[in-house]
DNA sequence: GTCCCGTCGGGAACCGGTTGGCGTTCTCAG
DNA sequence: CTGAGAACGCCAACCGGTTCCCGACGGGAC
């Protein structure tokens, strides 16, 4: 009884083959359905198929060269709404698509990052998504090109989505949103209500997203021909609760400011909490803009006024195009278009 | 040139082993490192790997028994945040363990959860963990409980993960938390404070998550000798959007009430916006709990009072558990704990 | 100068599938 | 009754790794 394998336990093809009382190769046609196989043969096949419960190895298949493929995304944490849309886009793409999507976290850490993306080189993906803002150095573009190479040369693709673009020539897949117009025409917005100090709750210095977003600050303010105090610049992270310590802090350091625009939702949610505790009413006496338009901002009060993005669809494209699929595939650079949503959070300065 | 495969391509070892001028065996002894290599061979090895960017190929590893396991959970959509913070969990332990995580959203659709889980069992995935509520039908635990058998015989094994348990003798390990426990403190707070119309705000019926919790209100009721008026039980879905519908239709159709739960912190949400919409004050006129906790809640306005589940800890037992790590393996059925979590939109029936 | 042992490396079988090529059998026309 | 051709099924090679087994070589002890 060297490998009975009896009942329970992963059967293998051969199994199969001799309950059936074929040969391996038959049990694969069969199952495959393109050969021609006798009914009698089939029949005996498939009974013994389902009487062991046999799947076929996947793996298996895919060292013999079928069998599905894979799809890597990497973000920094699933927890954050706007990931959260974007690997939604990505994985019911993937799976329409027939892959089978892996994830990874990295709680942006680098080393993490890479350790994944060798190991998905390893699994041979079809493609890796790397979704999010990062640090854009000299050192990023130089590593980042590399592994860009190298997936290609296992036939693999990169994608960024959300992510700063390599320089040119680099085999990469960018797709991105208009992250600084977005920004640009919040401001704008905010600013056509008469606000003349706004406090900007920014992200950690030299990341891309949160950057993109104080440069639209920065250009809306100057296409009116106005210069921001420096002092209104504050940094900090994504999360709720840096938006609550930096109002904290700008209140309690007496900064003088009549609207506040947040990098993000979350962060707008946190300054907005911050505020209400301080006495502080929204949009009456200051104003609150977010960025993202999670479906939460809707249910703050007062309404979050925010930039929307199509997260969910940025995932979908990141798929698509990394696949080849569809008329976009051509492209190797996509731009995704923003918007703002005017709720209720902004009001005229000065207003009553 | 048979195969030279030059600089670019997906090398194999074998190519790795021509260029150093030795066996495949050496080269896969030298990236295992197990078996002992003269230096000389090790370091011609070693460079060959790297001018050819040589990976070993995963898939292959897999098939001859060693390499990366791989970890599956599937949930209804990973934009919910209680789904999302269960998904970090499970990945986050996952990777810490050394397994890769494949995703999969359902949208609550059954067959493609069921073609998933069949991908699965042919990856021959360590585990299989079956993430939220679902409705908890005869039919659901003959499959379910079929589905477990099959991956158990296969070697693997299913996790249900704040899902409905099936029946003893399974071979299934349950990771729950006190839900209907969670709803019981919830309400019986709300009706400390004097409310006894309590509108509440539920899920589809015969979903387990929603019946669990709505169980929870029944049982505060009655323990408090009351007999709720079955007009003030409300079905939905988990949506913000349901929380919004349900409340305006209450209001529309004239029904009283003093107080809302709702069945999750989203439902709440929609539900405030509603409230707010209809002129009514939080907690002012009206009083209002969710469920959850989710990261939100406290920068809603008022901020949220509600019960608190260990999202992320769920999905890291969860994995734990199933992998056999941990003193926790042995048990086969965990309970964590809920907690109320009190902060101002639950105040005193009549007002201060 | 042998003998022996330890170190090192290669051949080949194996993991669990797929598939090309070829021989066998069946069928039907001539 | 025979020969051609189609239908069918098995053998063996292959995918890209790992590892058992054994032979070769080199050095130290006697």
């Amino acid at each position: 009884m060297t490998r009975k394998s009896e009942a329970a336990g992963r059967s293998t093809i051969r199994d199969v083959a001799a309950r059936a009382g074929v040969s391996a190769s038959t049990v694969s046609r069969v199952l495959a359905g393109d050969y021609p196989v006798s009914a009698a043969a089939r029949g005996r096949v498939l009974r013994a198929v389902r009487e062991l419960d046999y799947v076929a190895d996947a793996r298996a298949k895919a060292v013999a060269g079928v069998g599905t493929p894979t799809l890597a995304f990497v973000l920094e944490d699933i927890t954050g709404p706007s990931f959260a849309h974007m690997a939604h886009g990505v994985e019911r793409e993937a799976a329409r698509l027939g892959h089978l999507s892996l994830v990874c976290s990295t709680d942006g850490d680098v080393r993490r990052e890479l350790e994944f993306i060798e190991m998905m080189r390893a699994q041979r993906a079809a493609a890796v998504i790397l979704v999010g803002g990062a640090a854009d150095t000299p050192e990023y573009r130089e590593r980042t090109g590399r592994i860009a190479d190298s997936l290609a040369s296992a036939g693999s693709r990169l994608v960024l989505c959300g992510r700063p673009p390599l320089g040119p020539g680099a085999p990469v897949t960018v797709i991105e949103y208009d992250n600084e117009g977005g920004a640009y025409a919040l401001v704008a917005h905010v600013l056509a209500q008469g606000h003349r100090r706004v406090l900007f709750l920014g992200g950690k210095p030299d990341h891309t997203t949160a950057m993109g977003r104080e440069r639209g600050y920065l250009a809306a303010h100057r296409a009116r021909g106005l210069e921001p105090d420096p002092a209104l610049l504050l940094h900090g992270d994504f999360t709720r609760d840096s938006g609550h310590r930096l109002i904290r802090r700008a209140l309690a350091a007496g900064l003088e400011f009549s609207a506040v625009v947040a990098a993000t939702d979350m962060v707008a949610a946190g300054a907005l909490t911050a505020l209400h505790e301080a006495g502080l009413g929204v949009p009456g006496d200051v104003s609150l803009a977010g960025y993202d338009d999670i479906p939460f901002a809707r249910d703050l009060h007062p309404a979050l006024t925010t930039v929307h993005v199509p997260y969910e669809e940025l995932g979908r494209l990141a798929v698509r195009t990394a696949l080849g699929h569809g008329e976009e595939s051509a492209a190797e650079h996509l731009l995704l278009g923003t918007h703002v949503v005017v709720r209720d959070s902004v009001a005229a300065h000065g207003g009553h």
